[in-house]
DNA sequence: AGACTGAGTTCGAAATCCGAACTCAGTAGT
DNA sequence: ACTACTGAGTTCGGATTTCGAACTCAGTCT
C-alpha cells in the first residue's frame, strides 16, 4: 500500500518536530505562561541537558523564540510563537481523549467554552458548506477500515 | 511527571500512553487499514522488538486489540479499538499543522471535507451556545499567556 | 568578599533503540 | 518425507538517548 519514496507524509513530519515525549509538555507549559528555562525544567521534572536540547529543536523549528527580557546579566527567556500556539488544537484533542477513553485518571471535564462553561466538543468545520462534521467525513487521512 | 503523588493532568496522562516516536504513527497506520506485523513491520520501519512493546503497550491501554483472525495456524492481528479511532482528531489537528507552519513539507492541502473538497477548518463547538470558536475560548488549557 | 541567580554544560550510569539473525508452529509443493 | 515458506514474534550486541547530580559562568545583591 504505502511506497516509501515520498518525503514523509504530514503526521510523520510534524511528530519529527514534536513527536517525542517532552516536546508537546513544553508547549502546554508555554501555553501556561510558563518562559524561562528553569521554570520549564522545575514544572515538567525534565533533566536539564533534555530540555536545553528540546529547546533549541523548537527555536529552530519555529516553535518557540527565544527573546531577550533583560540586559544587565543578559537572560533570555522562550515564548510561543504564532506556530507554536496553533498546536494548541492538538493539545486540546489529546485532552478530550484522556477525558474521554483514559480509565486512569479522575474523568472530570476539564476543557470547557468559557464564556457558558459548557463542556466543548471538537469539529471540523467547513466553510463552505457553513457546517460542522466529524472525523468520518474527512478524506485525506485515509480512514479506510474495510479493505 | 510533577514530583509530587499527583495523578498527572490528562494530557500527560495521553501523552504516557502515546507519546512516544511510534504509538501516533501506529494509530495512523491503523487508521489506513493496516493491522498485521509485519505490515506495521515494513510501512512504518520500525524494529521487530520495538514493534512487540508498542502493540502490547498499546493494547494494555485499550487502543488496539489483538484478534485471532485465523485457527489453522492460530494468527493475530491488531485493530484499532473505539478509543483507538477517537484519536483521529488529535491526528487531523497534527495533520493541520504541518500544513500550515511547517516549512519543510509540501504544503498542498492533503485534508478536505469529503462531500465538498474543502478544505478543513478545525474548530470547538459549544453545544449550548450552539457556536463554533477558537482555542483563545478555551478554558482548561490553561491559556493564559498575560500571568 | 561571599552568597545567589538564571541559563546552561559536563559527566558517568541506566534505559531505549537499532538491525540482523534466530525461533517456532503450521502450511504448501514435490 | 524433505524442503521452502509464512507470520509473529524473541534474542543478541552495539549505538543512541535519557537520566540525575554536579559544575560553570557572568552578573548582582548585601
Amino acid at each position: 500500500m504505502n511506497q516509501q519514496g515520498q518525503p514523509g507524509s504530514a503526521i510523520e513530519e510534524t511528530l519529527r518536530i514534536v513527536g517525542d515525549r517532552w516536546s508537546i509538555l513544553l508547549v502546554r507549559a508555554g501555553l501556561r505562561g510558563i518562559r524561562r528555562f528553569d521554570d520549564f525544567c522545575d514544572d515538567l521534572g525534565i533533566a536539564r541537558p533534555v530540555l536545553t536540547e528540546r529547546l533549541r529543536r523548537l527555536v529552530k523549528f519555529g516553535i518557540f523564540e527565544r527573546v531577550k527580557y533583560q540586559d544587565k546579566p543578559v537572560r533570555y527567556e522562550y515564548r510561543l510563537t504564532e506556530a507554536g500556539l496553533a498546536l494548541s488544537p492538538a493539545l486540546v484533542a489529546l485532552v478530550r481523549w484522556s477525558e474521554e477513553y483514559s480509565q486512569e485518571v479522575s474523568s472530570e471535564t476539564t476543557l470547557v467554552h468559557a464564556p457558558c462553561g459548557t463542556e466543548l466538543e471538537q469539529a471540523f468545520w467547513c466553510r463552505s458548506c457553513q457546517t460542522t462534521f466529524g472525523p468520518n467525513a474527512v478524506k485525506g487521512v485515509g480512514v479506510n477500515l474495510e479493505s
